[in-house]
DNA sequence: TATGCTGTTGATAACGAATCTCATTACAGC
DNA sequence: GCTGTAATGAGATTCGTTATCAACAGCATA
């Protein structure tokens, strides 16, 4: 069993995300932290985000564009997301309704083992005034 | 105002799609219609099934690993998709609890020209035999 | 049917996100 | 401090997709 290192690469990369509100790519939070002053490399971002997602620390998602997007997350909580095409604004939103309509709807066609992709995407109010109309 | 053109290349995309079942991607389709001796070019594919999805007449979306998927569509009707991710069965869903559930989360959030991705994966009846447990 | 305009094609280059390689670095346990 | 080995990072590589652009072909017109 392999045993994990803390680094200051991967307390970097948490910090980062923890101060950015909305989705970053892992190009968009390697270039704040390189402007920042950090020497941190490309990949030891991918790899962090990576792991944070998978240890539940950060949620991800794509972006129509097809890109990987990370966020800080309060673990624990499954949850989808409401994001602002524009600006990035994200707000965390959870439905059980939704929740159960996934599952039945898996069920009743007989398949198992699902799980889903649920986001919503719009302009918030600010992108929306901003915008005119 | 462009005048658009028929040709042999666009119609063989759109018929490789309809005899096909699940979704597929640019390339596969491309070795698909290769393989039937076709010498349609890969440019070709890709821009023949963006144009069959901006003009509905093709479901599009993102598998989880970023390739994007394609499926002939009857026109018309807004929809979600139930994949396999085995072997790419897919049921068309409609659930219009689900539509005005994202319609009004966005509202109620201040979010305006709201859009949704729903996708639910799973391992359909087969192969969830066929994966033993 | 011949002509011209222009939308379309496709081989290829270019692009970009993401991953891989591997020599070097530096945690963490002793 | 020493040591084993996980982690790092610059650069190469992969791979899906888009851009180029010269050649081609659909189609309106005469
Ligand atoms: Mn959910
Ligand atoms: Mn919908
Ligand atoms: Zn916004
Ligand atoms: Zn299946």
């Amino acid at each position: 069993m392999t045993v994990k290192r803390n680094t200051w690469q991967r307390e970097a990369v948490r910090d980062a995300l923890d101060s950015n509100e909305g989705f970053v790519s892992a190009q968009g939070l390697h270039s704040s932290l390189r402007s920042a002053g950090s020497p941190i490399g490309l990949a030891t971002v991918y790899r962090a985000l990576a792991d944070l997602a998978v240890e539940g620390e950060a949620d991800s998602l794509q972006s129509p564009e097809g890109e990987n997007l990370y966020r800080a997350c309060t673990p624990g909580q499954h949850h989808h997301h409401l994001i602002c095409r524009n600006c990035g604004l994200t707000v965390e939103i959870e439905a059980d309704a939704v929740e159960r309509w996934a599952q039945a709807t898996a069920s009743e066609h007989g398949f198992t083992q699902a799980n889903h992709v649920v986001d919503v995407f719009g302009l918030c109010a600010a992108c929306t005034l901003l915008a005119g109309d």
